[in-house]
DNA sequence: TTATATCAAATCGTATACGATATATTCAAA
DNA sequence: TTTGAATATATCGTATACGATTTGATATAA
């Protein structure tokens, strides 16, 4: 059996599931000014109010050579602030402003509509989701 | 229940399992002098040896704006030639070169050394397959 | 035949993604 | 207390990723 064919790789349909949801997200997004990136660094803000670059990153397992220019977007179509610390200047402190809050109610809808999109079973989507932390848990405490 | 939860999407561990196995094939693909997305594309010709841009783009769910640089890269490292078909113009023949096909030997560990890292049974690793695989089926023939 | 539709690549602009490095600040040890 | 280590962002360069448009070639219909 050929290990290097791509129908045999658990990546490859990784890959791309990844990139087509996004893809669906898309017009989605369009809507409320957001890219998918920028998307779930608001759902972070919705449920945190406050962070720095620092705590954004581990949740997204993103650093700051992407966040920054993302925040900085962000904070130009005025859903986020963006300030140094008093406490430590070093860091900078992610704010969601009034209009990033409310931006929340036009979002409400595309949970439902991205599920009927993936049309799984409540099984399989609880699988799905079990077996991709596992995935993410090995990952990350791997050493090689 | 909160639907705009990040941990209640389903989509983000998607996201991150994707990037974060793509950053765990980084180191391997440097030997290699190739990127995940210039390795999955030399998958393709592994077993293909020729085709063009658009039947390329149909199994990797990628277009010619993505596509055509990278075919340009791995066309400077001799691993491909890009040519003009002479039944019809409009297409460009990617083929594989002896020094490409070589290469294949270099790869051969690879996939072990994935799994290893992804760490899943082979129970998991079917059911994670399957339910992807579904999940790209039932998005490309949604309509919405 | 000629205009027009269609098709395949290529090009362009914008937005990640990330390794490597730079900068500024704080910490900590001698 | 001063200097070097550590930390948090920011910057830079390269490589996707993709919507939109352009270019060039082929097919087709009047």
């Amino acid at each position: 059996m050929d290990k290097l064919l791509l129908k045999n790789q658990i990546c490859f349909p990784l890959y791309l599931c990844s990139k087509e949801i996004i893809r669906k997200y898309t017009p989605l997004l369009n809507k409320l000014d957001l890219t998918y990136t920028q998307y779930i660094v608001m759902m972070y803000l919705w449920e945190n109010r406050e962070c720095n670059v620092k705590e954004l990153g581990k949740t997204l397992l993103l650093d700051s050579n992407t966040l920054t220019p993302l925040l900085k977007k962000l904070e130009s179509k005025n859903y986020i602030t963006r300030n140094k610390s008093s406490n430590d200047s070093r860091n900078t402190i992610i704010s969601i402003t009034e209009k990033g809050l409310q931006l929340k109610e036009n979002a409400l809808a595309i949970p439902d509509s991205m599920i009927k999109c993936v049309n799984l079973s409540d099984d399989e989507i609880q699988t799905l989701y079990k077996i991709l932390y596992k995935v993410l848990y090995n990952i990350e405490k791997e050493d090689n």
